[in-house]
DNA sequence: TGAGCATACCTCGAACTGCAAGGTATTGCA
DNA sequence: TGCAATACCTTGCAGTTCGAGGTATGCTCA
């Protein structure tokens, strides 16, 4: 068993998630997200290229964002935004994410069988 | 080469945080650590034997974790309790949750580039 | 001029985790 | 006797993150 120490925990799904929710209120393009991800949650979510890129891809591929080719100051770059089917999808992940988080939280807490949880979907 | 699973369910490390937990707190077995974690969190989380069983072998083989073996009405059963290392572990862990779940609000709300972060370790 | 850096895109393999499915054995109850 | 619940376990698959590596262009500065 090797020290687990080299891959940190709780990351799994954290990229799309702040991905879609940045290209919801932004257009925006993948080196320009991967920046914003790692400054707007100072370095805690540091999600590299090689993440940022396959997601930006597959989420296309879904239809949950569209892209368009862009050049700005002699640079070309590829915009992304949110579809509506994309905001969907955020919306779900983030309830499902919220849950995730208060059930966690209490159990933590030592408040187990706790009676008030939101209903799971 | 799947575009990408219908949810990502956010799961990655999160049985091995309840499981060190609860473990801190009581003796428990492997049968009804599982329900535990489904009944306490109203089966948010519903990590099944095939999750439990596995990261119970791997922290007792770390050290996090410490078991015995007992026979309780007439049921022969694996007893486990964290070990002085394994709330270490547990603390570390819960610090680096709850500077994630901060991280990914302020992010969901739009807060961005927020100041007040707790400083990554 | 040309070296080096930042920008901007991309892909691949390794590593890890969660999960379902399947397997064994015992106890208690109808 | 048969079936469900208890209690343990392993295996193979699938999905994700991550680092390392590759390409190409524009800027700056010696």
């Amino acid at each position: 068993m090797k020290p687990r120490a080299a891959n940190p925990h709780f990351m799994n799904g954290i990229p799309e998630l702040l991905i879609l929710s940045l290209l919801e209120r932004n257009e925006m393009y993948g080196y320009e997200i991967v920046q914003a991800i790692r400054t707007s949650t100072n370095a805690v979510v540091a999600a590299g290229e090689g993440v940022v890129y396959p997601v930006l891809h597959a989420l296309e591929e879904e239809g949950a964002i569209r892209s368009r080719r862009r050049t700005v100051n002699g640079r070309s770059r590829i915009y992304y935004t949110a579809t509506r089917a994309g905001a969907r999808r955020l919306s779900g992940l983030s309830q499902q994410w919220m849950q995730l988080t208060q059930a966690v939280e209490c159990m933590l807490k030592g408040e187990s069988h706790g009676a008030s949880f939101p209903e799971p979907a």
